[in-house]
DNA sequence: GGTAAATACTTGTATAATGCAAGCATTGCT
DNA sequence: AGCAATGCTTGCATTATACAAGTATTTACC
């Protein structure tokens, strides 16, 4: 994957999203981050879908690079490392929610309560906005 | 990788929807089919952004496999295979729309015109609706 | 009817991305 | 001082993608 800074593949709006965030691992960092209160290495690590130690290394570089995630030390204790998502991670919010009202809609086995199901279909805004505060949705 | 079918890494919806289209690739051809009224695989070969000939070949089964996408032949030119979303590829409109969204606000460099930026703002459930019915944007 | 072009692929091989196991560096705890 | 916690890096195997070429079927032309 391609942090950005590499040359990009066209003007396109889908092309710039897709060079930025368009693989495996990059959105599951940020709907650890969005969804699941997740901040350090360590708890990416532990998401259910096993990501590589490298690649994860790798993925929180190149989204820091393209301004989607910053990181800092906790003051509390100084082995840790805090990543958060800037304004412009958070601005994914609206293309997470949207797959996951797509998954919804068409895996029969997904796993998502049932009011976040009626959330994704009557109010969206009221997600969009929940994120933005950091609620848990 | 993976088309539908091998094991899933988890019942994340997020997850879900990165199985099925989460490469570099997938979304381009949905983007093609659904944006610039393209639906032959030499047209989509023509796209900017140069995909592979054995790439593309492999997108479109794992597309048609997932249902995603159907493909029929052409009655007028049996050389020529047409390929078309089905309800649950143009169901994708929001997450593609959102993605333009935010690469519009965050591209320097957006090739989008003004009138789809005003209508990305203000007009979504305009635009979607204009994807059902196959109209151009 | 034979030949060439058009269309949609497949195949073979090189490069890049990912997966996996292990190790290193710094900080904190006792 | 020693050990655990945390966040990585490194080396190598496997998988995905890139690139160049070739094949199969249909159509158009002479």
């Amino acid at each position: 994957m391609l942090c950005s800074g590499k040359k990009r593949r066209s003007k396109c709006p889908v092309t710039f999203a897709l060079d930025r965030f368009g693989d495996k691992w990059s959105l599951l960092v940020v709907r650890d981050l969005m969804f699941r209160g997740k901040e350090t290495y360590g708890e990416f690590l532990e998401s259910g879908e096993g990501i590589a130690t490298n690649v994860l290394a790798d993925r929180l570089k190149c989204l820091e690079t393209d301004g989607l995630i910053e990181k800092s030390g906790d003051p509390e204790n100084k082995r840790r490392i805090l990543y958060r998502l800037t304004d412009k991670g958070l601005d994914l919010a609206p293309v997470l929610l949207e797959m996951m009202r797509w998954s919804a809609k068409y895996d029969a086995d997904t796993g998502t309560p049932q009011q976040l199901l009626d959330s994704l279909e009557n109010d969206m805004p009221g997600l969009i906005e929940k994120v933005r505060e950091g609620m848990q949705i």
